[in-house]
DNA sequence: GAGCCCGCGTAC
DNA sequence: GACGTACGCGGGCTCG
């Protein structure tokens, strides 16, 4: 049989060792949590490495020792405990307290000393001892049954692996420790004596005292005579080093046994010290989705509405397959009425569709039914395909999460279920299934798999709510973002009509001119390669062909081959300039081509792309699957792929777009007066910034001079360097500097406006927007430059871009409400960050023209007006300006 | 073969 | 290291 194993862990120097070793960890709120995270680590490994069955935490002696009896100035040197760790030692200790091993201490005693002693005590009860720890004065405790391991560094000792490493047996180091001292236990040793000389004489005479008695056999007189007039001192630091195995304690291992780690405990504390990556790896059992429901029958989904309408609030989620929800095949519905209790009601199985809505139809267009789920745009976009709207307060979780802190972490429900709960979801590779294939998941597995969706989202809900309320975002939630979402939503399942056949043909140019050109560079290269891998492109370029390669890429993995180095390459080496044009066709075959053609809804030729409303940390929309936000638009050939999209017969495409807006908020924010007085007046600003930079009249501007001084206005927005504007220009740094300075000297608030905008993140760790958003810039007082600068460019822009965000966002609503007035039939199409789409009945062009043009232009009152201009045409490609019919103020 | 990262390129 | 915010492609690596 197997013997009894007893661990035996010095915890009391881990929290020390984990509070050097791991570096600025700390909650999102700036409490340090590093010690903390450090010995929490340290515990579940041993948990999971070692599933003790007799464990005991042993902490040293909170007053002095009897080793400070011996030696006054024993550990005298050691400075009090940081505050940053004396402050993290009540969560260590609840963090003990919760995994539920028996803890050792004694009074005048340290660790060391009651590790040996239950050492002994254990060995003669017939126990295997493991030492948990990582510190070398416990080595001399390692010997027949007693190892040592240390757990972080992974490290294990037996006697064995003492003897190879220091050659010397385990009890030999503590003579050793004594000859040499120890500067930080402030053990005297004998002077001149260092652990090399300490280890050649202890591997001769073994003790320290019998070294004292044959101190004559020494030849070298130096070392002979320091040992004679130091023999006090020796033996005394001998003593000290001395581990003690018979403190008087009551010391039986048999009752050290470990409890079982009390989860619930455990959850919550790491919720609280923000410990996510922990929840994760202990794969904590959820408790969700127990009391789910499969709901199969008629009785029991009439069961489902009675008690959602009893509880008068559901989540709900769907689960929808490949493609946007206007197309995909979705597979079921889940909803909670109440922690512990909901259902999964599968589609089109054993209940029809229809049966199915006429049940719940009553309750998705109950607006006094509360709706809550993680993404509720999507969730009424499934409802829509069986023709019902989706009524109700809406609590959607992950905008709720976006707006409370954009940038902490992507917004998933798992990443906040994670965050706010301590829960892990299950995922399709969790329930057996093919990850991402959550729609093809057999029904149980669905259950779950909806279920604790839906349950996570009823119970997180609250929270969300109470922490948008208490950061003053309620009213960005409840009369921006929510109506928002109803208006993406329609503008999503509207779609934008497509060209195909154009689409196709244009796809078949490209194809000929790419064949044309690949063999053209095969020819040079002088052999075949694959042109779209920059490494094999890099070869023939740099190492075949032999031009200067210009720069490495990021990870200094190989030659950079980008547009920048093609470009100045292009003049002496034609195949580079061939490479560029190759690309440029590559990229909007595939990009905009194929990949456009795939998304096109077969039955209406629409696409519908997804506008995602939680991604962008500053407040934008972004857009996906297509991505519809950067279809190409300089160029010949990027504008073909424009004139894809079309408006259906009889009507038109009009665009709107804000002029600078993020100059005119600039303008704004700062109160710059010569800003501001240019945008009243209507000059044009990068003339007038170039005129300032060059100091010359502004009727003397080049082309050049403004194309810079643009260059110049947007670095300003993006927090530019000095560096990063010279390398722009292409002009040097002193210039560059020159140029920033000029600019400052005349907008002289602009400036100002910068440094308080910096001054402002760094005192409350966050910036805002026009309307309240709020993104937090934790990294703002970062020690490291590189990461610090980062911070203070996402600080500098983000007011901007997001106060336009804010201000399209409005605009968008207040023109859904404006054309509803007015009985004008337009449609939104798409929202390109400062720009509308939309299609308009021909007839209804001029009135659309100047509601959307009133309605964006006095959405809200800048001290810069907002300008807005206007174009229509027969597609996205070819739009004309339209002219300025009538003056709003 | 799936999933992920890199290098690159498109938009505002 | 040096310009903010996104999405997505093809190549190529890792892992199973």
């Amino acid at each position: 049989m197997q013997s009894k194993k007893i661990y035996l862990l010095d915890i009391s120097s881990y929290i020390y060792r984990a509070f050097h070793a791991i570096r600025g960890l700390a909650s999102s709120q700036g409490f340090p949590t590093n010690a903390v995270y450090g010995v929490t680590n340290m515990l579940l490994k041993v948990l999971r490495e070692r599933q003790p069955q007799y464990v005991a935490l042993v902490f040293d002696s909170k007053g002095p020792t009897f080793r400070h009896e011996l030696y006054a100035d024993y550990k005298s040197h050691r400075p009090p405990m940081p505050e940053e760790l004396a402050m993290q030692l009540p969560y260590i200790n609840k963090i003990i307290a919760g995994f539920h091993w028996p803890r050792v201490q004694a009074e005048g005693y340290e660790a060391d000393d009651l590790i040996c002693t239950l050492a002994k005590a254990a060995r003669e009860k017939g126990f295997e001892v493991e030492i948990i720890s990582g510190d070398k004065d416990l080595l001399p405790l390692v010997g027949e049954g007693v190892v040592m391991w240390d757990p972080m560094k992974d490290v294990r000792f037996d006697v064995e692996t003492v003897k190879e490493k220091y050659g010397l047996g385990p009890a030999e180091l503590m003579e050793v420790k004594a000859l040499a001292g120890d500067p930080s236990d402030n053990i005297p040793g004998v002077p001149g004596i260092g652990e090399k000389t300490a280890l050649k004489l202890i591997s001769r005479f073994h003790t320290v005292e019998n070294l004292l008695a044959h101190v004559n056999e020494i030849k070298e007189k130096k070392l002979r005579e320091r040992l004679k007039e130091h023999a006090a001192q020796a033996r005394l630091s001998r003593k000290l080093v001395q581990l003690k195995d018979d403190v008087p304690f009551q010391a039986d291992p048999e009752k050290l046994r470990p409890g079982a780690p009390d989860r619930e405990v455990l959850r919550q504390l790491f919720i609280e010290l923000e410990f996510t990556k922990l929840i994760k790896d202990l794969g904590f059992d959820t408790p969700l989705a127990e009391g789910c429901r499969l709901i199969q029958n008629e009785a029991e989904l009439e069961a489902v509405v009675d008690a959602v309408r009893q509880t008068g609030r559901m989540s709900l989620f769907f689960l929808v397959g490949e493609g946007h929800p206007v197309m995909a095949r979705i597979a079921g519905l889940g909803l909670f009425w109440r922690e512990g209790e909901g259902a999964y009601i599968p589609l089109d199985q054993a209940l029809s569709t229809d049966r199915i809505w006429q049940k719940m139809g009553p309750l998705w267009s109950d607006a006094a039914i509360k709706k809550i789920g993680p993404d509720l745009k999507a969730a009424r976009l499934a409802g829509e395909r069986f023709g019902q709207s989706l009524r109700g307060d809406y609590g959607d979780i992950l905008l709720a999460s976006y707006l409370l802190n954009p940038a902490r972490y992507d917004q998933t429900l798992e990443n906040v279920a994670l965050h706010y709960l301590g829960v892990n979801l299950p995922g399709p590779r969790e329930l057996g299934g093919r990850p991402m294939a959550a729609a093809h998941l057999p029904l149980a597995q669905a259950r779950q798999f909806v279920g604790s969706r839906c349950e996570a989202a009823l119970k997180v809900w609250p929270t969300l709510a109470a922490e948008l309320e208490r950061d003053g975002l309620w009213p960005l939630y409840q009369d921006l973002e929510l109506p928002l979402l109803a208006t993406l939503a329609r503008m999503e399942s509207r779609g934008i009509l497509v060209d195909r056949l154009f689409l196709e043909q244009f796809g078949r140019d490209l194809e000929s001119q790419m064949q044309r050109l690949e063999k053209e560079i095969y020819e040079l290269a002088d052999e075949e390669f694959l042109i779209n891998s920059p490494q094999q492109l890099g070869r023939i370029l740099f190492d075949k062909l032999g031009y200067a390669p210009q720069k490495k890429t990021k990870g200094k993995t190989g030659y950079s081959t980008d547009m920048e180095v093609l470009q100045s390459l292009a003049e002496e080496a034609p195949i580079a300039g061939k490479v560029l044009e190759y690309r440029s066709l590559g990229k909007l075959k595939a990009t905009y081509v194929d990949a456009l053609l795939r998304l096109i809804n077969p039955a209406t030729g629409r696409i519908h792309t997804t506008f995602l409303q939680s991604v962008a940390a500053t407040g934008r929309l972004s857009s996906r699957d297509p991505n519809l936000q950067n279809i190409p638009v300089r160029g010949e050939m990027g504008s073909q792929i424009r004139q894809a999209f079309v408006p259906p017969p009889g009507w038109v495409l009009l665009s709107a777009d804000y002029s600078q807006m993020e100059l005119r908020l600039l303008a704004h924010f700062s109160e710059d007066p010569v800003l501001l007085q240019a945008f009243q007046e209507g000059v044009d600003i990068h003339r007038q910034t170039a005129a300032y930079v060059f100091n010359i009249h502004p009727e003397l501007v080049s082309a050049d001079m403004r194309r810079q001084a643009k260059v110049i206005n947007f670095g300003i927005i993006y927090g530019m360097s000095p560096f990063g504007l010279a390398k722009q220009l292409g002009i040097g740094n002193r210039l560059s500097q020159e140029f920033i300075q000029r600019y400052f000297t005349k907008y002289s608030y602009v400036k100002a406006y910068l440094d308080g905008t910096l001054e402002k993140a760094r005192q409350q760790g966050w910036v805002t927007t026009l309307m309240g958003r709020r993104r937090q810039i934790p990294n703002i007082t970062s020690a490291n430059r590189i990461v610090r600068q980062e911070a203070e460019r996402a600080a500098i822009n983000t007011p901007l871009q997001g106060s336009a965000a804010d201000i399209i966002k409005k605009a968008m609503l207040d023109i859904e409400g404006a054309l509803q007035k007015e009985g004008l039939a337009a449609g939104m199409l798409l929202q390109l960050h400062d720009e509308l789409l939309f299609e308009v009945p021909h007839p209804e062009l001029a009135a659309t023209a100047a509601l959307v043009r009133r309605v964006m232009e006095k959405v809200v009152l800048l001290k810069a007006p907002l300008i807005v201009d206007l174009r229509s045409g027969p597609n996205w490609g070819e739009m004309q300006p339209m002219e300025r019919t009538e003056q709003f103020y």
